[in-house]
DNA sequence: ACAGTAGCGGAATGAGCATTCCGCTCTTGC
DNA sequence: GCAAGAGCGGAATGCTCATTCCGCTACTGT
């Protein structure tokens, strides 16, 4: 069931262990994500072990607590955010076609597997989650400024509105499926800067 | 602690214990409303008896489970709306002011209590509830016609519409206290009829 | 080939909670 | 005033986990 043969070997033991862990560490982040996807927050961390082929021992050896994995689960899907949204600052595109796009992309996968949002939830006190989150939003923040200056999207328009859209669509869909495409679109058109329009989709401009 | 005085006298024996049974379920529910706003859903149900100032027994005793505690508190508010709903129906404003002062207060009040919201989604599948709701939803129903033959609400909103206004703007609160007013304010607004104006909050319009 | 040990799997532990059960009290009916 | 019993409070029970602990296996270095 393990991969022993991939551990420790004579030759710069470090770098392998280094390697080893890795592996062994987003397989159970994979394992992690597929079984809280399906059973929900609650599943049971052997549950967890035993997708991944593991025992709990080695859960534990690699997330010290259930709210570790859990964050780290989120801090993942932060970083692939931030990506997204550096890719799309960098893309061949306008800025307003690469936001809304990675809108879109990133509202459907949290429709596809909703525990992050409810994760996120969960563990956003978390250390480490909070700081992916400022990362996160940083790239964000630059992409809508990129957007901004393109003349695309509405002045006051910041990155909590992108945060109330997020949590807007994902309870659009808990109370509907595939609802959350009819909020994204409201969402977006509220987001556009066109025309004298009437309100944002937040007031609190003072926030990151 | 508890009031045996009222309990069973000669006179007419039934309706004093039906009267006394109903007080002790309005305080038990009152008492149940307090701590899981306070504490969360999670709450034990120990602690709900003690804000009571009664035993878990008495409380097993008015309701067989937590989960219908939950359902009997998710029945008594949707109750209430539909009683809202109904005197917007007959108040003397013009439907459209009656139903977004309906809006506002439920939305304030479901922003200072959030626990009915998350309980909805725990019970929603209860018999009792599921029978609430489709007779709140028949109100709100009247109502949003009503509107409409004044001409004030765009003529393809739902009842749909409405739960996914409120589902925006708890999660809007979650994310940032106060946040819900504008997401409130956003939601009236795509609901009203007016101008060639773009999408609504819905294009579900098949459901009740 | 052998002793030493890192890392593993999963049994064992402990805590929290819903729900059940029971002895006790206060009220009733005579 | 007394026996019967309705309804009460809260202790006891049973179960579901998160988390800890430990004996075992497989690889290392000699």
């Amino acid at each position: 069931m393990s991969i022993p043969l991939l551990q420790r070997t004579k030759v710069a033991e470090d770098c392998w262990s280094a390697l080893d862990a890795h592996e062994k560490r987003a397989r159970l982040l994979r394992a992690a994500g597929d079984v809280f996807a399906r059973e929900g927050l609650q599943a049971p961390m052997p549950a967890v072990a035993a997708a991944a082929g593991a025992g709990v021992g080695s859960v534990y050896r690699q997330f010290p607590s259930k709210r570790d994995l859990l964050a780290a689960l989120v801090v993942e899907r932060l970083q692939e955010t931030e990506r997204g949204a550096e890719a799309a600052l960098a893309g061949e595109h306008d800025r307003w076609s690469a936001l809304t796009g990675l809108l879109w992309m990133l509202a459907e996968r949290q429709a596809s597997d909703d525990v992050l949002g409810e994760a996120m939830a969960t563990v956003s006190e978390h250390p480490a989650v909070a700081e992916a989150l400022n990362e996160t939003l940083v790239s964000l923040q630059r992409l809508l400024a990129a957007a901004r200056s393109e003349g695309a999207l509405r002045a006051d328009a910041t990155t909590l509105d992108l945060r109330l859209l997020f949590a807007a669509t994902r309870a659009a869909n808990q109370l509907q499926a595939g609802a959350w495409r009819r909020m994204l679109e409201l969402g977006i058109d509220a987001l556009r800067a066109p025309q004298p329009g009437r309100g944002a989709v937040s007031d609190a401009s003072t926030h990151v």
